[in-house]
DNA sequence: CACGTCACCTGCGTGC
DNA sequence: TGCACGCAGGTGACGT
C-alpha cells in the first residue's frame, strides 16, 4: 500500500509527534510483543525481542519505502509492504493487563513511558529488522527521487542503461527508491509517456519531463499527506488528485478520452490512450 | 538481462 | 444469502 509519500508522512509524524501523540524519538523500549513471527525478518523473533529491549530511539527517517529508526545501539528498520501501517498510541491498561492487541497489530513496541509503537499489517506482508548496519538492509536501493543528486541528466543516463518497459523499471526499487503502482501511473500520465515504452527510447526531452513529473507527483503526495485508498484510510487526501489511478471508464481530464486499465508486469495499469501514445514495438 | 509466474496473506466487490 | 473468483498502494525467488 504505502509508497514514498505515505511512508514519509508516517515518518514525519513519528519523528515530530502530533497533537495526538509525542515523538517516538527519545523513547526507550521496555518490551516487545510479536503476534506474527514472520514479520520479523532478522534476527530470530526471540533474539529481536532481547536485543531491542532497553534501546533508545534516536531518530526516525525514511529511505525509499523503508522506515529507519537509529537506536543508541543498532538500527530498527521496517517495511510496510502492501497493507502495513505504524502508529504511536497510549498504553491502555485493562485492569492489570495490557489492552489486547487490535486484530491486525503484528508487532507492539512498548516504551518505558506510557506510549507504544504499533506495527499493523492486514496481509502480514510487512517486515521488521534489527541490524547493526542499516546499510545492509538498504543496500539494494536506487537513488532517492527527491534528492539533489537525482537530476534529469542522471535519469536520462539511467534510462539509457536499460532496455525495459518504463513502468516496471520505475517501480524497480534498485532503479529508483520509492515509486509504487499508484504514483508511477500518475507520473507517467503527467509526462504523457506510455507505460510500455522502452526505457532507452525516451528522448532527453522526455526524460526531463518524466523527471519533473515524478518529483511533482511525489511532492504533491507528501503535501497532501499521502493517499487513502479503499478501506485503508490513513488520513491523507491525495486520492482526490488522482488523474488515472482507479479512473478507468472516466474521461481523461486533458482530452476527454476514456481512461483504460491494462496489465503491465502483472500490475493493474491506468492510462489515457490518447495522451500516452502506445509504442509500435510494445 | 528482461520478463512471466508464483508465493506470501487478508478483505472487499462482483457476478452467478 | 452464499460462494467462487479476481483484485488490491509490495517484494523476492525461480524459470525461460
Amino acid at each position: 500500500m504505502p509508497e514514498l509519500p505515505e511512508v514519509e508522512t508516517i515518518v514525519r509524524r513519528l519523528r515530530n509527534g502530533t497533537d495526538e501523540h509525542p515523538p517516538v524519538v527519545g523513547e526507550t523500549i521496555a518490551s516487545v510483543e510479536i503476534t506474527w513471527d514472520r514479520i520479523i525478518a532478522e534476527p530470530e523473533p526471540d533474539t529481536f525481542r532481547d536485543l531491542v529491549r532497553r534501546r533508545m530511539i534516536k531518530d526516525a527517517r525514511r529511505r525509499g519505502k523503508y522506515l529507519h529508526f537509529p537506536l543508541d545501539n543498532g538500527h530498527l528498520m521496517a517495511h510496510l509492504r502492501m497493507s502495513g501501517d505504524m502508529r504511536m498510541e497510549k498504553r491502555q491498561r485493562v485492569e492489570a493487563k495490557e489492552r489486547p492487541a487490535e486484530k491486525y497489530d503484528r508487532v507492539i513496541i512498548n516504551f518505558e513511558s506510557n506510549w507504544r509503537l504499533v506495527f499493523s499489517s492486514i496481509r502480514k506482508f510487512g517486515r521488521m529488522w534489527y541490524v547493526d548496519d542499516a546499510q545492509s538492509v538498504l543496500d539494494h536501493l536506487g537513488p532517492e527521487p527527491l534528492s539533489d543528486s537525482f537530476t534529469p541528466e542522471k535519469l536520462y543516463e539511467m534510462l539509457q542503461g536499460h532496455s525495459r518497459q518504463i513502468k516496471p523499471l520505475l517501480m524497480d526499487q534498485s532503479f529508483i527508491a520509492g515509486l509504487g503502482n499508484v504514483y508511477t501511473d500518475e507520473a507517467l500520465y503527467k509526462a504523457k509517456i506510455h507505460p510500455l515504452r522502452r526505457s532507452d527510447t525516451l528522448s532527453r526531452e522526455e526524460a526531463n519531463t518524466l523527471h519533473r513529473s515524478i518529483q511533482f507527483i511525489l511532492t504533491e503526495g507528501i503535501r497532501r499527506f499521502g493517499a487513502s485508498i479503499d478501506w485503508m484510510y490513513r488520513g491523507g487526501e491525495f486520492q482526490n488528485e488522482f488523474r488515472v489511478y482507479g479512473k478507468d471508464g472516466v474521461p481523461c481530464p486533458e482530452c476527454g478520452t476514456t481512461i483504460v486499465k491494462i496489465k503491465v508486469g502483472q500490475r493493474g495499469t491506468h492510462l489515457c490512450p490518447s495522451c500516452q501514445e502506445e509504442p509500435q514495438t510494445a
